[in-house]
DNA sequence: TTGATATTTCGTCATCCTCCTAAATATAGG
DNA sequence: CCTATATTTAGGAGGATGACGAAATATCAA
């Protein structure tokens, strides 16, 4: 009998991927339309690197895809969000997410992030780094 | 405006415990029914003591409970498996785990182990074991 | 060109994960 | 009771993960 060789790589990466609650913050915020770099860091109150990193992952595995405008990176969920198959497990999540107090509070913060301007948003996250 | 608290560990947790291969193929062979650890030991290849743990945490999670018979333990996917809600994320994970090559090898493998009487199986595990 | 700014890359640290072996526990059967 | 056996627990090695700050990169704007 063959040796067993593990189950295909890209789909347990493609969980693990999912499988961590600031990634999970990220895809849910996305959900309604591409968000820059920065309006992320402000939403998750993490260090920039750490969010940068956090997308290289979910790019990696094609949660998310990028556009290049500027100095600015948006990042927005990939069609596979809206295609069947394994795609539906995004929706899955989200259901569950809707419950989460965490979840709420993200969606109001957003909201405000959303409104201010993106420059302001940007100074104030740099001067805050600063101190 | 509140600190932010995280997301609800459970729903993470519980994602967590699906992101592993082998903790996969465990879910994905008890789809049909129970199995006893000993077979799962055989389907997996791994050291009882890894196997056991892996179970331990899909137990904690709910995503599989057990039962007990004489020297036997049986485990069995939860009914969260039947409901609807975040437990359909199970039947989509599956539905994209049908295409793998490894869990087809499971599959046929699994039905080998079955036929085997459980006795003997044991004996053929523990023997390997010791050399 | 120069400086400001938006994002990524790099290096590091602490923690967590997965596997193993060895020892402990629990049960069946003589 | 004693031994074999099925499973779990404990402990440890090695590698992955997630956070940070500092430095690098890329682009805008003066």
């Amino acid at each position: 009998m063959t040796k067993y060789q593990g189950l295909k790589r890209e789909t347990i990466v493609a969980l693990k991927a999912l499988a961590d609650g600031n990634r999970l913050r990220i895809l849910y915020a996305l959900r309604e339309g591409e968000l820059c770099v920065c309006q992320l860091i402000a939403l998750l109150g993490l260090a920039p690197s750490t969010v940068s990193k956090h997308l290289t992952v979910l790019r990696s595995t094609q949660w998310v895809e990028s556009r290049k405008d500027g100095r600015w990176m948006h990042y927005r969920l990939t069609d596979r969000f809206r295609c069947r198959g394994f795609s539906k497990i995004l929706h899955v999540i989200f259901a569950e997410l809707e419950k989460d107090q965490g979840i709420r509070m993200d969606r109001q913060r957003l909201k405000t992030i959303c409104e201010e301007d993106r420059m302001c948003l940007c100074k104030r996250l740099f001067g805050k780094a600063q101190q």
